[in-house]
DNA sequence: CGTATTTGACCTGCGC
DNA sequence: GCGCAGGTCAAATACG
């Protein structure tokens, strides 16, 4: 009875689907040659910006740095200069040729022109010098990151020799066996680049660090029936183990004796066989359960955005592993895991909405344990921000328990109209909601920044990076830091500084892709290029070399 | 033939 | 304990 009616609503949300597989929708393939049904490339608007962005940016630069040698403006303005000189050899050597009548009409129109030509060098040097101010702020921005960084690798280093000088028996048993040891060494080489990447994943990497437990756990105590990993699993469980230890340190609430330390809750297993958690004895189940379920919840972030396609096109591959029909949605809810990386964990759920079926709603939940491409990493980087910003302001701190929903609301998203960002800490699993089916109100938009979005979509796709600049790249991370460290001061100062940078990037909305682009890769990639935040000048001035 | 998708079956958690 | 709903698996199927 009930499968009838479900294949029927199948059948109906199919007859919305099949449409766009049809031979006149595209069906488009990617350099991979896969298939990639129909998507809404999710960043292309946002990607062409970026472009126009970059060569815009490239001139302004250019005028500035000439504008400061106080050239003057015919070698920096070829444009104008044509103009200009023009003007200068018409009015010169062609006067005395000239009616007398048209002579004076032409005077006036060069005035008119000289006035023109002052007041847009004036903007010029208005822009230059904000121009300046910009490059100023993200430098400072960089320099307090890395200040931070080295601070939490300072405490990563000294947290984990502590471990080391408490390690139980069984640990240094781990240790002394040879895999695991090459695992430590792998861990302690690419200690550097992997703490970026933790800092962001930090709410994953507490669910990645069970995994890594579960699987360390299966290795030592059932070894037998454990499948082998590959090489690139390996080591991206060895970073995983290296959060591990800052995570614990950091929120002081994993414990680090016997049990918790093999916590093999599947839940937190990414793509793990489930062989594995079966593996597990019903005693570790049950403490792992108890000890993990208990505080840490599944962070999601969802994304709700008006599209006929059946997918939005984030930048990663996906593949559709599962259909299911959700109860009070007659469409089909659609299962997705990244096939990016070897055991990615990432997975994403793709429904339209039962009231709004023009909008579809795109969950995304857990971290990509793999490099992802620059059209990746925004959302990516939005998405592990999102979810490490809802872990962290849902787990305890030293205090106390931090109230989530009114913690994070404050202070994790202040520059986020409630209207496109949204909180749940509601049961199952916390979600970060971004509507992106809306328009801020001018009173909503964050900053005084002008409503300058129009409702249509690909415009409305615009507030994207905007929100997930200003609402993730920034504050969440440093709500994270705050709550786990008494690193207050500093990271309010900073959160400040970035929330003046972030002021002036949107207050003029041509700046905004780029930079919050270029903002979002700098916190979600500092450790492959860490002088990415220089990108933007030494790809300008090297740009302007040519 | 290899890979991706589909889809029914199965597993798990939760409420009653 | 039972049923429901969400989530996942894996064999069957489709596709290039």
């Amino acid at each position: 009875m009930e499968s009838a009616a479900s294949d029927h609503s199948i059948h109906n949300c199919r007859s919305i689907e099949r449409p766009l597989l049809s031979p006149e929708t595209t069906v488009d393939h990617d350099h991979h040659g896969k298939r990639i049904v129909d998507e809404l490339d999710f960043f292309a608007d946002n990607k062409g910006r970026l472009m126009e962005m970059r060569d815009q940016t490239v001139e302004v630069r250019e005028e500035g740095a000439h504008d400061h040698h106080g050239v003057g403006q015919e070698k920096q303005l070829p444009d104008v200069n044509i103009g200009l000189n023009l003007l200068t050899t018409y009015t010169g050597s062609d006067k005395s040729s000239m009616d007398d009548g048209t002579s004076s009409s032409r005077n006036m129109e060069d005035k008119h022109r000289t006035n023109e030509l002052a007041v847009l060098q004036a903007e010029l040097g208005r822009m230059s010098v904000e121009n300046q101010r910009l490059r100023v702020m993200i430098s400072q921005v960089n320099n307090n990151y890395q200040a931070l960084q080295v601070q939490i690798v300072t405490l990563m280093q000294r947290q984990q020799n502590q471990k080391a000088d408490h390690q139980t028996p069984e640990q240094h048993q781990m240790i002394n066996n040879g895999s695991v040891v090459l695992e430590e060494k792998q861990m302690m080489n690419g200690f550097n680049h992997i703490v970026p990447r933790q800092f962001m994943d930090m709410g994953r990497a507490e669910k990645d660090e069970l995994s890594q437990c579960s699987l360390e756990g299966c290795r030592s105590q059932d070894c037998s029936g454990s499948p082998p990993q590959n090489d690139i699993v390996e080591s991206m469980e060895c970073c995983k183990s290296t959060s591990h230890v800052l995570h614990r340190d950091l929120s002081g609430r994993i414990s680090t004796t016997n049990g918790g330390e093999d916590s093999p809750d599947q839940e937190f297993q990414g793509w793990v066989p489930k062989k594995v958690s079966k593996m597990m004895s019903p005693r570790d189940v049950d403490q792992a359960s108890s000890e993990t379920m208990s505080m840490i919840k599944k962070a999601r972030v969802s994304v709700r955005a008006r599209s006929d396609a059946s997918m939005i096109s984030d930048g990663c591959q996906w593949r559709k592993y599962g259909q299911k029909m959700a109860k009070g949605n007659p469409c089909p809810r659609a299962y997705y895991r990244c096939t990016m990386g070897t055991g990615c964990p990432v997975r994403k759920q793709v429904q339209r909405c039962a009231e709004d079926r023009t909008i579809l709603v795109t969950t995304y939940e857990g971290h990509h344990n793999h490099p992802l491409p620059p059209a990746a990493m925004a959302m990516a980087s939005t998405t592990s921000a999102a979810a490490s910003m809802l872990l962290s302001g849902s787990m305890p701190s030293a205090d106390g328990l931090i109230s989530s929903n009114s913690f994070l609301a404050r202070s994790a998203l202040p520059n986020c109209p409630p209207s496109l960002a949204t909180l749940s800490a509601s049961a199952p699993f916390p979600t970060v909601t971004l509507d992106l089916t809306r328009t801020p109100t001018s009173s909503e938009m964050p900053l005084g920044q002008p409503n300058q979005l129009p409702p249509s979509f690909p415009q409305n796709m615009m507030s994207v990076p905007q929100i997930l600049g200003q609402a993730l790249s920034s504050q969440s991370k440093f709500s994270v830091l705050d709550s786990f460290q008494g690193l207050d001061s500093a990271t309010h100062s900073l959160a400040d500084k970035v929330n003046a940078a972030t002021a002036a990037v949107t207050a003029d909305p041509n700046f905004t892709a780029a930079l919050v682009a270029a903002i979002t890769s700098i916190i979600g990639n500092v450790h492959s290029n860490n002088n990415t935040n220089n990108n933007i000048t030494t790809r300008n001035n090297s740009d302007s070399n040519t």
